[in-house]
DNA sequence: AAACAGCGATTACAAGTGTAATTTTAAACA
DNA sequence: TGTTTAAAATTACACTTGTAATCGCTGTTT
């Protein structure tokens, strides 16, 4: 949860597949990433420990072997990051953003449909 | 132009300058930098190096003086940035990131009616 | 001409990242 | 109990980033 860390695009990937299945060995875990990436056993190893060092996940020993779980909530985690990036790129501008995405066509136009309603909701509530 | 490499946070600061005025020395720039942030003078120049490194700037001699100027453009990069950010960490769903900054109260209900107003305008063009 | 100043280039150096090999420890099997 | 194996820890190493000092060239000032 402290925030003194930042977690770098290799760690995510593997902080995502504990946002999928929150409890996970560290066997289970790379058999998983090995499927998924390239990366090789001790790099997924790696990536873990780092997770762990920064706090962005936990580990209990369970039956003589570890099992990691996710210390940092998805939902939290991918907010700050967006909202994060946003303001450092877009001053915070969440229009430039979604003009931006508009304008280059990068929306489909379910998606605009979806978006709209999405904003309905946000607005009676 | 080139993808190869990516721009750093503190290259962004540098390059936003460059987004805001077009044509700048060393100096001037230098001297933007210097009020804005807490870098050193040297610290900025190594900034400007690198994106020019990095083909982010370009710059032409003129009066025995560089002046730079920015080689991405400010909406090309920050769309690109955003969009890769959304691929990212939300799987390339708009609707997340927006639900996520909605649910969060970050968003404000004046910038949801304007919001609302962009995607109308998107979906009659 | 000698000294200095400004600009640009080169070098520096620690922390973080991507990527991994190697070593140690603990467990399981023979 | 000695040996093989799986799990965890330690070490490695090049590249990027943040942050900067220093060096060298060229034009300007006594």
């Amino acid at each position: 949860m402290d925030k003194k860390h930042t977690i770098s695009d290799s760690e995510l990937e593997v902080l995502k597949e504990l946002w999928e299945v929150p409890s996970l060995t560290a066997r289970q875990l790379t058999d998983r990433l090995l499927r998924r990436t390239d990366w090789s056993e001790p790099t997924i190893k790696t990536l873990l420990l780092r997770l762990l060092q920064k706090d962005a996940v936990k580990r209990t020993r369970m039956d003589k072997v570890f099992v990691y779980s996710a210390a940092i909530g998805k939902e939290e985690y991918r907010c700050m990051a967006g909202r994060s990036l946003l303001n450092r790129l877009f001053n915070g501008m969440t229009g430039d953003f979604l003009t931006c995405l508009v304008r280059n066509e990068e929306i489909s136009q379910e998606e605009i449909q979806e978006l709209k309603q999405l904003l309905d909701k946000a607005t009676e509530k």
